[in-house]
RNA sequence: GUGGGCGUAGCUCAGUUGGUAGAGCACUGGAUUGUGACUCCAGAGGUCGCGGGUUCAAACCCCGUCGCUCACCCCA
């Protein structure tokens, strides 16, 4: 038979590595709670069209990256492509925009059936925040200041450069695109063929073609900066001016757009040159029509989605390594249960020891070996002699020549527990 | 979706003009019948990604296919 492998572009995550997704996990949930975040946990599978109203079917993760299908029931779902649309879709369904100001983050698996490369999986993870019903400025300097805190708190503060742009609003944007389209209509022959198909499809991209002459066309395009009403145009002064006197490191970058369809005024990236072509690490932005759009009263959004797989390619890069191996390792010449006796009392007595029972047995030899690859800090030995005498020995691994002690089982636990507490700082 | 590179042991990789498979690390056992990390000895482990073709003979040549990888595109 032939062995069966995972599909294409989504990943297994093994033992070796799940540590730092935990680790991760904890550091970031920490800084949401910090910030006043609540967790949010939607399907992962929607119906289709709370994707296709949201992020806009013109764009190419709904036309050709959905993982779409029609049910049992001839229903439409697709698996989520991002994190937004769903939790949009919840708030609004479980009516939890009321009052404003709801701030909810989430994080788990998406799906884009894309061609795999460098950061970028066909499954892949994000964790995303999302605050609803502030218009306020300052609510998108505190998400700012907020994916800061990450980068600082994992040392990658150096790694990644902040990007802002401002997409002004639906209006400003409609009446910038038909001003560009206009300007680029009769150069269009002096444009690549990437560009020459946005043109029809989303004609602010054509500012990211790497295309030497396209770009050189582009420098002499109308701005968008130039088309922005007067509330947006406020909206965007004060959120730099905030970041200015805060003292945050960024850029305004006009070129910056984004893939998907609801995002309006400020928007953000946080870059990398250290991941190859898939630079970026984190991006978002705001959406004031979204929840209109999926249905519910007009209300503000703003939010961000941060992607896990480069987030750690760039946090191993910079020598980030969790491990989780046993405190201690129980080894055993006596019958199994006796064995396991003694290690159900150990758990019992000492909280949070991550304790390893030799199940495998055999000579103590073998045993001491499989101890020592287990990377347990100690060993216990529990032999004839040591059961006849109600004591267990007790080593100190991977310290060449470290003495041997015997205690009674009786002092084991507490004797355990301050071990235990050593390695709290490991 | 398009293009380049690559698939040989668990891992990293050799493999000559085609002649039926190798190393290092890891693993198992022993040297040491109650003690790992060093050393020595031995062992186990492969339908050479999969399918087809050419040939007396294919890991090697040809075609297809699946996967990995990098870039385009797109995006987190």
């Amino acid at each position: 038979m032939d062995k069966i492998q995972s599909i294409r572009g989504m990943h297994d995550i093994l033992p070796e590595r799940t540590p730092l997704w935990r680790d991760l996990e904890t550091r970031l949930g920490a800084i949401f709670a910090s910030y006043d975040f609540h967790e949010i946990r939607t399907p992962l599978l929607e119906q289709a069209e709370v994707f296709t109203r949201a992020i806009g079917q013109a764009t190419d993760v709904v036309e050709k990256e959905m993982y779409a299908f029609a049910d049992r029931n001839g229903d439409m779902l697709s698996l989520r492509p991002e994190g937004t649309a769903g939790v949009v879709r919840a708030a609004i369904q479980h009516s939890l925009l009321q009052t404003p100001g709801l701030k909810v983050w989430y994080q788990g698996p998406m799906f884009r059936h894309e061609r795999p490369q460098k950061g970028r999986q066909r499954q892949f993870h994000q964790f995303g925040a999302e605050v609803f019903g502030l218009e306020q400025p300052v609510a998108d300097v505190e998400l700012i200041l907020m994916v800061e805190r990450i980068w600082a708190e994992l040392g990658l503060s150096n790694s990644v450069r902040l990007e802002i742009n401002t997409l002004g609003d639906r209006e400003d944007r409609d009446r910038y695109r038909q001003r560009l389209v206009e300007y680029l209509n009769p150069h269009r022959d002096a444009l690549d063929a990437d560009s020459q198909r946005r043109l029809g499809t989303n004609p602010l991209r054509i500012f990211d073609s790497k295309n030497p002459e396209t770009q050189a066309l582009m420098q002499g395009a109308p701005r968008l900066t130039d088309a922005l009403g007067d509330d947006a145009r406020a909206h965007f002064d004060a959120v730099c001016g905030m970041l200015d006197s805060l003292g945050l490191d960024y850029t305004v970058n006009p070129g910056l757009v984004r893939g998907l369809d609801y995002y309006c005024r400020t928007v953000f990236e946080w870059v990398t040159d250290e991941l190859g072509a898939q630079g970026t690490v984190c991006a978002g932005g705001r959406y004031d029509d979204l929840v209109a759009i999926q249905g519910g009263k007009p209300t503000s959004g703003i939010g961000f989605a941060l992607g896990v797989e480069r987030l750690l390619a760039l946090a191993e890069a910079a020598g980030l390594r969790i491990a989780q191996a046993p405190q201690v390792y129980l080894v055993s010449q006596v019958k199994p249960e006796i064995m396991m006796g003694l290690a159900e009392s150990l758990r019992n007595q000492v909280p949070g020891l991550r304790l390893a029972a030799s199940l495998a047995g055999g000579s103590f030899k073998a045993q001491f070996k499989r101890a020592d690859r287990s990377g347990a800090a100690y060993a216990l030995v529990l032999g004839e002699d040591e059961l006849a005498e109600g004591s267990v020995q007790i080593k100190r691994l991977r310290e060449p020549g470290a003495e041997q002690e015997r205690i009674e089982v009786d002092h084991l636990p507490s004797k355990l527990a301050s071990l235990v507490s050593t390695f709290a700082d490991d």
